[in-house]
DNA sequence: TCGATGTGATTGAATGACCAACCAAGATTG
DNA sequence: CAATCTTGGTTGGTCATTCAATCACATCGA
């Protein structure tokens, strides 16, 4: 099974790359950890570059989110406590893509595709709150820019401080969020 | 006068890692740049690391803000919209330098210190906020982390993303963060 | 059934380049 | 004449990528 030496590779570089970083992560290393050649990792992937993109897919791909409306509001935000709680190692490997990605086009226009998604899914999920309160949905694209930066900063704030209360801020998010479609209480 | 080869290397420090990157950087470009030669660099900073952590502070001293309450919020937010469209070269330098942080100790302790000082301010404005409406000033440090947060998101959004509307997600923050501290619209 | 042949997977060494840090000696300054 | 500043070359190491050679193995013809 040729695919199994692929994957064995991506595990291995993600290994590495949470362990290491990606400045300090050399081919020979993941070649290392994974058991194989140095020579095998540039027959799979071509580059540094997309071996890290494609480790990047392979440990994100499992945490796709599907919720809906409001309520689906609330249960993203704690899925995000929990994300921040547990997948340390691919929250610290993708905020260190960002920052390479500012200078590397291959990076950047893999992370670029990433964000794009990832507040997607965001809006889609404004868009849906206010379609139930039947509200003009104009402000979803805005709110998704600031809710799924947020979470981001969030995410960066406790990866830098191990004291970070992420809870705290994403509760704090999530209260700031659902009173902005609250503007006026019509009842009492 | 010393300190004025000092800041010539920092300027042209800035100047390489805003054009290049950190990854891409190296001492000899900064020296070529700054028209001194290699070791002079290392004589005024001791390592690759501290120089770039003295090029952070070089290039945000500058940044400081001093605002007070509801009305400084506001303007606060405002001053976030101008730094996104102008320093673009400061926040990439600080976006990349985060990501660095991560497995670099001495970069990670001073990334470290200027995200809790920068957090710090939102956290003073949002309680003089709070003063101002003798409210329970608890959730203003979950608010500063949210907020805070929010605010890089969008910093990062906009770096990597050249079409993204900054002002359109800040502005939608801006609400977000109001209607959080009206909670009940005890008028009318 | 058996050998030939083609193909993708795998190896490990070689290439060519780059870099941070160090150092010894020269220049400048007070 | 120190002390500080400055030079530019050296050191010892690292790195991504390339490449020719080997291997496993399946397909196919006789």
């Amino acid at each position: 099974m040729p695919s199994d030496t692929r994957e064995k590779i991506l595990q291995a570089a993600f290994d590495v790359l949470s362990r290491e970083g990606y400045e300090n992560t050399s081919i020979k290393q993941i070649a290392e950890q994974a058991g194989v050649a140095q020579g095998l990792v540039h027959y799979h992937f071509k580059s540094k570059q997309r071996l890290v993109l494609a480790v990047l897919q392979f440990v994100c791909q499992k945490l796709e989110i599907g919720v809906e409306g409001e309520a689906g509001a609330m249960a993203a935000f704690e899925d995000s406590k929990q994300k921040i709680k547990e997948d340390r190692g691919s929250n610290a490997l993708y905020v260190q893509l960002i920052g390479i990605a500012l200078h590397d086009p291959e990076i950047g226009a893999g992370i670029r595709d990433f964000i794009r998604e990832q507040r997607g899914n965001v809006e889609d999920i404004a868009r849906q709150v206010f379609a139930e309160r039947e509200m003009d949905p104009t402000p979803a694209r805005g709110i998704a820019g600031a809710v799924w930066g947020a979470v981001l900063g969030i995410i960066i704030q406790s990866l830098i401080e191990p004291e970070f209360s992420a809870d705290e801020a994403i509760d704090a998010l999530a209260a700031m969020s659902l009173s902005a479609v609250y503007p006026i209480n019509q009842g009492a």
